[in-house]
DNA sequence: ATATTTTAATTTGCACACAAAGTATTTGCA
DNA sequence: TGCAAATACTTTGTGTGCAAATTAAAATAT
């Protein structure tokens, strides 16, 4: 190896690829029971948060690509979760609301941080504090 | 917002989401000058690391989902970056080997992690160091 | 007022991640 | 020896991330 530079151990990149996929896979099995997958979870926090927001806004909120955001909600439509109406004032605009159903599913997924907090026992509150505060640095880096 | 824990903003995960999906973008303009995606990268460095594993070996390395593995092998075989041939041992087993475009490639490629750390400013040495150890602790808990 | 530019969202095509099912081949056990 | 289980890999179908092209409406400029 004449580049220590490439070796796989030293990819910050590569861990991170490891850690969110994996991370995805730890909510898979909770999502499942809400009939929900990962981006489509992060669309429902979104819209708890703040309801009836135009499609500009959920794509700032949640950092899903725009062209698979109009996939996601073509299906959460068809689960009956959200509508989609049209902005009168500005014709362009899509606003996003939620249905009783995805209101209702806010109970249910209340207990969702807690299972997966269980499945990361290595990641005491400080820890996540630390590691929360450097993603925000990677993240800034990147906006 | 009745649940607290729901808020998108205390999501480890929608950190790493956005973090995991930035940097990825990061080096798409670098690896598009080498004709690489970011998972065909990764195999490229595991190569370079050790040359004429197995398929398997190959993806415990990388941690690359074995489906998506025969689709990015069967595209760097076409670039001529590699080949398969099989274990005359064990045959069912193939052994990845690099071709000489693949190796040559190694040149190129050694400036990029250089040039995506420029990209990223605030993080320095000691904030990447406790940033790997976090990482291994949750890929830790996940393994 | 019309033309140009910008904004909001969708569409298209490609590459992956993943689960589940399928195909060989080998191992291990009865 | 023969047969079930394990291993190595491929295939298939769904969901997503992304870039680039497209459509429509609003804002801005001339």
């Amino acid at each position: 190896m004449n580049y220590p530079q490439l070796k796989l151990d030293a990819q910050i990149c590569h861990r991170l690829y490891m850690a969110s996929n994996g991370i995805a896979r730890a909510y898979r099995a909770s999502l499942q029971k809400l009939d929900l997958t990962y981006p489509q979870y992060v669309v429902m926090m979104a819209l708890w948060e703040k309801d009836e927001i135009s499609i500009a806004e959920l794509l700032e909120k949640t950092a899903i690509d725009g062209g698979a955001m109009t996939q996601i909600l073509k299906k959460m439509t068809d689960k009956a979760l959200l509508c989609i109406v049209k902005d009168e004032k500005d014709k362009r605009k899509r606003v996003v609301k939620l249905q009783s159903k995805g209101h209702d599913l806010q109970h249910q997924a209340a207990t969702i941080p807690e299972q997966i907090r269980c499945k990361f026992p290595s990641i005491d509150e400080q820890k996540a504090h630390v590691l929360i505060g450097l993603l925000d640095s990677i993240n800034g880096d990147l906006a």
